[in-house]
DNA sequence: TAAGATAAGTGGTTAATAGTGGGTTAATTT
DNA sequence: AAATTAACCCACTATTAACCACTTATCTTA
């Protein structure tokens, strides 16, 4: 079964000095109420935050159980996504704690960029983004090959 | 299953002080009723705006939700096509608020060119659509071998 | 063809919502 | 017990969306 959610736009939004960020009403309105506004955050792949909805996330940790420890790709790959999964709830403004070490990792200033990209939202350094936005790197060989078996 | 939308024509119509665009009435008028007025801005590949029926953009949505966000490219892909897409609805009056990013990238300044091609409608800056009108004719060869394809 | 009626395009006002900031209390940690 | 963190609540401001109104164009019908 494909996704039930189709995450879209583009937000630029501050981060408070709780280190709040607030998701855009139109992508928080997309959650459905089985969710009950809660979600998973954790490291993307590239150098930005990826949030699912906590029933996009059910879905693609099955979708994990099918790789095997005995490669390496899978082993480093399993652990960087999964040590660095954090399940959260957003308040009654629609707002969450980002942690410090997605902050760190995705080296969030003072503003934000949310983007909505299908089943997951994505949060970038603006300046990161832009970068991005012009100069794209290699394709790495082992993210290919995984992505013939594994569809997240 | 083919479009069941085909837009036509051109109309040149101003965008108002709030960033309001009528959509002409003889496009508006083909939005079938289980679209509900709602629909998708996005970037152009040219420098300009496009409008797809909503139903029309779910059918483009679940070709994406193939593709597995391991692959860069895909990541690249998904990223830059669904950030700048806005789900909108036109109000009572037959209009919507263009985003202003995707002002800023079709350089709309006061008037508009809207244009009906098949599945989708097309927004541009009047001045550079008659730009683009002149510099990107079709030569002979071209003809010959779409005559190859489209019988018209 | 003139007059009325209807629809289309444009403009502005008001009411609701969204984003942001901060404070208070409860829970956890040290 | 003190300190830090998290949950909850309240409040202000700016933006957005819903609503109303007017003008111009198009269509209809006498």
């Amino acid at each position: 079964m494909s996704s039930q959610y189709t995450f879209t736009g583009q937000f630029t939004f501050s981060i408070d000095s709780k280190n709040r960020i607030n998701i855009p009403a139109p992508l928080r309105k997309q959650f459905l109420t089985k969710d009950k506004k809660t979600f998973v955050v954790t490291r993307g792949i590239d150098q930005c935050a990826w949030i699912y909805p906590i029933s996009e996330w059910n879905f693609i940790q099955n979708e994990l159980k099918q790789l095997s420890s005995l490669s390496k790709t899978n082993r480093i790959f399993l652990r960087n996504h999964l040590r660095h999964a954090n399940i959260l709830k957003f308040d009654s403004q629609g707002r969450f704690v980002l942690p410090q070490s997605l902050i760190d990792y995705s080296t969030i200033k003072k503003d934000v960029t949310i983007i909505g990209v299908l089943n997951k939202i994505e949060i970038w350094n603006p300046n990161l983004l832009r970068k991005i936005d012009q100069s794209d790197e290699i394709d790495d060989q082992s993210y290919e090959e995984l992505s013939e078996r594994v569809n997240i």
